[in-house]
DNA sequence: TGCCCGATGTTGACCACATGAACATTCCAG
DNA sequence: CTGGAATGTTCATGTGGTCAACATCGGGCA
């Protein structure tokens, strides 16, 4: 249960939660690497050495946030896409669809730079495995955002567009596009680029992907 | 000059320029997080501090094998497309270079992880303005390897392929795709992909955008 | 020739973090 | 009620970045 009043107790009541939130907050504005534990705990008004009793270290607070920011892109996407008039034609409203969920993602990433660079932060060292050396590694949940895009294209393919072998490499492509020109954009030779030529460029990379992808 | 001598001296005699490898080799196993100034200043038999004497600190160490990285990865993308075989159509000559110079860029990234990762780290907080405040934002040198791309599509125009308007919009696109490839195969969704199937994408990628970059 | 200053390194100190061990406080199930 | 499991705290250690004060070297000028 939340707590309500405002008196502080010896338990925090919510402690794990209350550190997710601080650490999202940090990510949101700074990025993935000052997803710091003590200045968590410290905004939570707790000491450093408590969050280890729910998280594992640093590296699992942060991979915490960095599933909670692939949620929050995601979203994004089905906004956008949710946004798109429909359209008679099937193959035009799936271009169209497809479209609105790249424009949601690029979107997503130059609204909240912080959160987006969190999704994609890659694991510290050596803490990449977490079980036992000798199993499989574990099969990630494929990240919901990706399936957006393949399923878009799958609604393209349906009405015909590109052929079924190159389906999930189209994905892989249209990702590559989205997601490279998020980087370029946010850290990359493209910061500084005015609004307006953002969005040319945005526009274009988009021009590429649907008429790039229709021959896969 | 450089030491050749093996005599440690007091003064090291060539400092800076050994730190920089240090770190460089730093980067290239471990990525720029993984430059770190005491471990470069310890494998130079150095103290910590000594570094300031020649740089302002880790931040621009870091910024320097940023720099290196950078030229590396133009390096790998020139090799990759001096070995492409002419062809008497110019269009397919040109498009050819263009792949080329494509698969030159994420065969660095793939071959050199850390070092293409230091290529694009973003700059430290606070310490992302170098110069005077009020003065204009200092015009950092276009990275070489964006201008191979660029030029590679001009290339393409002069063919009369993609129309002028598009055409640094079209490089833009470009780079995104196989920026946004290299770092899903990197560290991203398509890092566990099997050798095999990673070439498919990848050349599903170039196709996307030859095919894409038609257009604009 | 010899000395002095500036360039280059070194020591020591401080602060922020991550993390582990030992100890304290609660809370709840039996 | 009461004792152990949960949950926090304090203390301690190790790594890294950075600064100030001090040491050393080397070359140019009197």
């Amino acid at each position: 249960m939340a707590a309500i009043s405002g008196g502080k107790t010896y338990h925090h009541g919510d402690l794990r939660n209350a550190l997710i939130c601080a650490a999202v907050d940090l990510a949101t504005d700074g990025g993935p690497e000052r997803v710091v534990l003590r200045e968590a705990a410290r905004r939570v008004g707790v000491s450093p050495t408590a969050a280890y009793r729910h998280f594992d270290g640093r590296g699992e607070l942060l991979r915490t946030v960095k599933l909670h920011a692939q949620c929050r892109l995601a979203d994004s996407m089905e906004r956008a896409a949710a946004g798109e008039p429909g359209a008679d034609d099937p193959a035009l409203a799936a271009e169209r669809r497809l479209v609105a969920l790249c424009r949601g993602y690029v979107g997503f990433a130059v609204d909240e730079p912080g959160l987006y660079r969190a999704a994609f932060c890659v694991p510290r060292p050596a803490e990449a495995e977490e079980s036992v050396v000798g199993r499989a590694a574990a099969t990630e949940p494929e990240i919901r955002a990706f399936t957006l895009l393949r399923e878009a294209l799958e609604g393209l393919a349906k009405v015909g567009v590109p052929r079924p072998e190159g389906r999930t490499a189209a994905g892989a492509a249209a990702w590559s596009a989205v997601h490279g020109l998020s980087l370029l954009l946010l850290d990359g030779p493209l910061r500084r680029l005015p609004a307006q030529r953002r969005d040319d460029v945005v526009e274009s990379t988009l021009a590429m992907v649907v008429s790039g992808t229709r021959g896969l």
